[in-house]
DNA sequence: TGAGTTTTATACTAATCGATCCAGAAGTCC
DNA sequence: GGACTTCTGGATCGATTAGTATAAAACTCA
């Protein structure tokens, strides 16, 4: 927030929402400077260089935006107020109904934005990795609360139930992309669910 | 096949294969003309656009290579000898062990290497959303089959059913990339098709 | 008003992008 | 041997890539 010098002519904010869309629909290395200044307003070279210190920095700051927004939708893993079932639970369909509206590109920008890179840009690649772990990491807790709290058997294969729900989040982008509907996605969580209810039973 | 004329120096079907490798693991437009020529044997520009019409054409012709070959994996879906849940299930196990496998890049190069381009692009991203869509297809008629010959009751939710396994068939190519390991994915299957099972039971 | 600060427009950089041109090399066929 | 065909090395194409240099514009503060 500087107090003195010439007033930035376009809102930064703005700016780093449009450039997360981009980022979002083409991945970070097929977008070009000139298509990010271009949706950020038409704004010249030195202004964005000037603002963002360099595409790799404002593709930095998008994802941390779009964590603090959209990516919200999966900080259920996190929430300890939740039951481990209902957690994973809501993870999966707000994940499905965030991925599949129409207000913006589909699909989840940490899967899709970076799953492949050039080799000089394979640390991006890797940043969401670990960002994915991130999620992983939330979905195992609440596999071992679950456990924890007899709600499933201390017998579960912890590591196969990650991946089992895992796998099926990172797969709804993919869906998302090729239009699947939000409907179908949904119904699949819901019989995704009951391997849950059945290793749960087992436990009674 | 030429008769007559100066022999090719670079053996062709060994470029494709290097190609292939390079765009499964970068994606189409993170892959330059320099690192391809490079990984086909140094080839110089002229040989390479002699032997091949243009960098999406090889790319085209990788993609038929990989169907050809890695991406066999998955024709059980549309093997009419197999049982359905059998097709389903063999087609998630092959699919998970060839990803995992350490031989070549990591997940499914259909998955991965369009899923996110810059506009000029958009047709490779269609073009490989196609090819996804016919995987789809061949897991609708296992369900469809199933239905048909008792296996699942008529009143199962058809767009559901396919849904659910293809999710997970799509996730497993992000899962591959950050290095789950095969035998999770493989134990997460088997707890996946319990569902196939649960839903059998209900029919009997 | 004038010093100090920051953003702006404009022009420009070197490197890389996919693709092409041309001359010569290296074959087959008669 | 000579005509014909195809491939190769090397130079080069225009366009685009991310990023920078410069100086004027537009503001705050004293």
């Amino acid at each position: 927030m500087p107090r003195t010098g010439r007033p930035r002519a376009f809102n930064r904010d703005e700016a780093v929402l449009a450039a997360m869309f981009l980022f979002w629909e083409h991945g970070f290395e097929s977008t070009s400077l000139a298509q990010l200044r271009a949706a950020m307003g038409h704004i010249s070279a030195a202004s964005f260089y000037a603002a963002f210190e360099s595409k790799e920095a404002l593709f930095r700051e998008t994802v941390e935006r779009y964590k603090a927004t959209y990516g919200r939708v999966m900080e259920s893993y996190h929430d300890q107020r939740l039951a481990p079932k209902a957690a994973i639970e809501q993870g999966l369909r707000r994940s499905a109904r965030m991925q599949t509206e129409g207000s913006h590109p589909l699909g989840c920008l940490v899967v899709l934005s970076g799953i492949s890179c050039s080799p000089e840009n394979q640390h991006i690649q890797e940043m969401l990795a670990k960002e994915r772990e991130k999620n992983r990491d939330g979905i195992k807790d609440c596999i071992e609360r679950a456990i924890a709290n007899g709600e499933l058997p201390d017998t579960v294969d912890v590591p196969m139930m990650v991946t089992m729900f895992d796998t099926f989040l990172l797969g709804i982008s993919t869906q998302a992309r090729d239009g699947i509907p939000f409907g179908q996605i949904d119904a699949a969580i819901t019989h995704l669910m009951s391997i849950w209810d059945a290793l749960s039973r087992k436990n009674g």
